[in-house]
This record gives C-alpha cells, structure tokens and sequence, in this order.
DNA sequence: GTAAGAGTTCAAGTGCACTTGAAGTCAAGG
DNA sequence: CCTTGACTTCAAGTGCACTTGAACTCTTAC
C-alpha cells in the first residue's frame, strides 16, 4: 500500500501521460530506479515533483528552465519545512510580478473603454513601449518584465 | 509621414518580425493590400491589432483562438469606444480569472511555508485534485478552470 | 502453454509558432 | 549598366513538448 509506484500509477495519479513521464526523466526533471524486471519504479514524491513541474509550466516556463527550479527539492526525501520555504521564497515574487502586471493589464484595459484608444501614444494596453520587441523569436514567457 | 506602413517599417514599430508578420497574414490574424509593385501595405491600426495580438498570446493563447477574438476588431477603420468596450468586456473575466486563480495558488504556496507540505492530501498547491489532469496533450492553457 | 496486460527502448511523427533559405522582382543611386 | 536593399513566394527547417508506433520482455491468469 505504501510501495513504490509504477509508471502506470504515477500517470494516473497526477494526470501526466506515462510517455510524458519517461519524457521528464529523460530530461532529468524526474527520477526512477528500476525493480528486477527493469520496471520503473516511482517514490511516491515524485507526484509531489510532478504536480510542481506543471505547476511551473503554466506559468510560462519551460523544461529546461524548470529543471533548474525541482533540482532545488530534495529527491531523495520528503522535503521539509525549510526546502518549501525555499521554494515558496523563489515562487512568490515571480507569482507576485505576474499578479501585479496582469493587474496593471486589467486596470488600463479597463481605462481604455472611457478613452476610446484613438491613439496608440496614449493607450498603455496597446502601446506597452519596446515591453513586447525585446524579447527573441518563439512563444514568450508569461513572466517577464 | 501619414502614409501607409511597409513590412519592415511595421516589423520595427511593433518589434515582430517581417516573417511572423506574413506568418500572421497568412492565419488571417492581420490583413494588408498591395502597392503597384506588389509589395505589402499596412494601415496604421495594424499595430494595434499587432499589439493586441501579443497581448492575447501572453494570456497564452493560441493564433487559432485569437483569430476569433481579433475579428471582433474593426479592420476598416480605427477602433471606437464602443469597439473598445466590447472587447474589454470579453477580456476583463478572462484576466479576472486568471489573476484569481494565480492569487489563490499563491496563498497556497505560502500556506505551504508553514504546514511543511508534508501530506500530499493535505496541500492544496501540490494537490489540486482533478485540475492538472484535464487538460489534453501539448502545452497547457494559462487560463483556465 | 498461451494470451492479456503492463512495462521496456528507440525512432519517427505531431502541432504550434515561427525562421531560414533559395530564387526572383523592383526602384533608386552611383 | 549594375549593384544594393527591400521586398516577393514557397518549401523546408527549428525548438519545444510531447505522442505514437514497432518490436520486445515480463508477470499473471486461465
């Protein structure tokens, strides 16, 4: 009950397809050891890194870049109070900037409907500056600037 | 001076470039017309509708999705208050829903600081039940349930 | 004994959002 | 005349995040 899981279970439980887990190992986001059959065979807080790998990717941040993030929680135990804290100490800023600039979005759009946007010099939604020419070719990020 | 825009004068004013731009033309996100030599010409609200597009995608939606919501932009003349107030009423739930939804995960994640995330069952950052297991292959949507 | 079901590897395919390359056109300047 | 630079089309390539398919192994149930 309290064994190790399989690829099959993990799927299950966090949602994430099991070709998707070999994916993340692969990558070096998730580990596994194998049991006498060459099976994977999961710690049960990989659902906990799994959860959190999504978690990231909505986000905006990609694999590579969350790699860098779950390599700073344990994998060899259950974190602790102090690796959350960790964590949680990274994450809040970047969801507070998030927050504040989809605020700052919401309110100038909002302010839009009562100027018209006759002018893109004005207009803050539509007129963010060099905010959208800085970044390189692909998908942007959800945080940035 | 209030001619109209060559590809590369809109590439440079709203810092995508030349390619992305027939790429969006081509997905009929934007429109153009042509000059006696063939070449592409761009009215002046295309920045707008260029910006509005960059805006959309950082919401995390698809060309696909913006498609639609671009649409609801008049293409034929500049947009008026009343253009305005259409589209932010269909974008403001949009932004107020996601603004929550980062706001309740990051009242999670403090939380987390101080129950030490010891029981999955207990986190409700890492633990969100159903919600990361909807979702079908590929990227997942920053905004939704 | 054999068939089902879950797992394995590895290569190739998919979808999105573009970018890059090749080959050509056109207008202006030296 | 010839080059330069900005544009044109169209096909192919890229990067990310996976998925799918083929061929195989292993364990369990009948």
């Amino acid at each position: 009950m309290d064994a190790e899981l399989s690829i099959g279970a993990v799927a299950e439980r966090s949602g994430v397809a099991s070709s998707a887990l070999r994916f993340y190992e692969d990558r070096g986001l998730i580990h596994s050891h194998r049991n006498s059959s060459g099976h994977r065979r999961y710690r049960r807080s990989v659902l906990r890194r799994v959860a959190f790998i999504r978690f990231a990717q909505q986000m905006g941040l990609t694999l590579a870049e969350i790699r860098g993030l779950v390599d700073e929680l344990p994998d060899n135990r259950v974190p602790d109070a102090d690796d959350w804290a960790r964590v949680s100490a990274a994450w809040t800023p970047l969801l507070d900037a998030h927050i504040e600039r989809l605020q700052r979005l919401r309110d100038r759009l909002t302010g839009c409907i009562g100027c018209g946007c006759l002018s893109m010099k004005r207009c803050g939604v539509l007129n963010p500056g060099d905010a959208l020419a800085h970044a390189g070719p692909g998908p942007r990020l959800v945080i940035d600037g």
